[in-house]
DNA sequence: TACCGCATCGCCCAAATGGGGGATGCGAGT
DNA sequence: ACTCGCATCCCCCATTTGGGCGATGCGGTA
């Protein structure tokens, strides 16, 4: 794939590979020193995946057109990877001439694009515009304070199953499917805050 | 309880019940409003459980001493109010008499002290002090991007059962025991970022 | 050398979680 | 009157998780 990669780039005029890194905790270093127009990111690198990457590429330089480049077409990835701050997503399924096009495209715009994927059935939910219930707001800052099911219920006085059925309800919405996730979007939103304040 | 409470405070010369509400999402509007000098918050509240009540609290005023009237002694409980900025923490076997010495201490000091819970065996590791392996490290920056084991073990290239030792022992230096509260502990020491950028 | 932390796995098992279905009631629109 | 979202629960089931155990190896250090 990197052979593939490396030589569709060399092949169209204008590009030029100005670094190659194999291991995530290299990319933001490597990023720095060659200061690149675009970067392309492998979700799959050991020591740090690509969305770690993007993550420490976009608090170095939120400018920076990063595309990610993974094996599935997994939708929470995509997700992940849009709400990071990518320009673009590609599954390895694509044929590598078609590279240079995704990169032009990614240095162009500053919108998200999805290539080698299937489009989702259902659009995914755009942050922002999912609207919780009450309950399910309550339930989720629970979640996000690590509360199990069951503790949860304890305390708003309902039953364990109804928790999980708000909770799914939240799944359903946000796009998501596991109370780490959903912790992960309540400090995103500031739902709750992880910061507490230290009386000390 | 609540009558307990009520009598045994207004038998204290040097108290005065300026409020009481019985829903969580009231305690802030309430608290705003009366301007109390000490809150003594239930756990367990519809709505908005006392720990919730204590962040907001503690945002809109850090230097308001609180007490937090929970029905259970869990060790996770109090660490959370402890980290959350309560003042105090009070089982509710302790007699309603001794109340009002509980919220003179919480009113005399910055400290947190606990009443009416066994000590528990081991010391909960004090923020700030323990130290994660490198490995330990990048599982839980992963736990904390809401990835499964299967998924970081994947990742990391390493078997699902190493992903699973390691944050066993991230769970154990941490005096944990769920990956929600792992995130959480991520998001609170900045170890990932919950908020990022947008690209847009 | 012997120990110890770290990392890599394996097996086992109980509990928690996620996801599917259906049932009830209630209130707010249409 | 009818639908629809919300909230409350029930059942079931597969998967995931958390935690206990032991095994191997490797590199530092006492």
């Amino acid at each position: 794939m990197l052979a593939a990669v490396r030589r569709a780039l060399s092949e169209a005029e204008d590009f030029e590979i100005v670094g190659e890194v194999s291991v995530g905790s290299h990319v933001v270093p490597a990023v720095r020193e060659t200061n690149p127009n675009v970067v392309l990111l492998d979700m799959r690198m050991p020591e740090l995946d690509g969305l770690g990457c993007l993550e420490r590429l976009q608090k170095h330089d939120p400018t920076l057109a990063v595309v990610i480049l993974s094996s599935y077409s997994n939708e929470g990835q995509i997700q992940a990877a849009r709400e990071a701050g990518a320009r673009g997503y590609v599954v390895k399924t694509v044929e590598p001439v078609d590279l240079p096009a995704v990169l032009r495209k990614a240095l162009s715009g500053q919108s998200f694009e999805v290539w080698g994927a299937e489009e989702p059935q259902v659009a995914a939910p755009v942050r922002g515009e999912v609207t919780l219930s009450e309950r399910e707001t309550v339930v989720l800052e629970a979640v996000a304070r690590g509360l199990s099911n069951r503790e949860i219920g304890r305390q708003l006085w309902i039953s364990e199953q109804t928790v999980k059925f708000h909770l799914r309800n939240v799944y359903r919405k946000l796009g998501i499917s596991s109370r780490t996730e959903a912790a992960r979007y309540a400090y995103r939103t500031n739902l709750v805050a992880a910061l507490t304040v230290e009386s000390a």
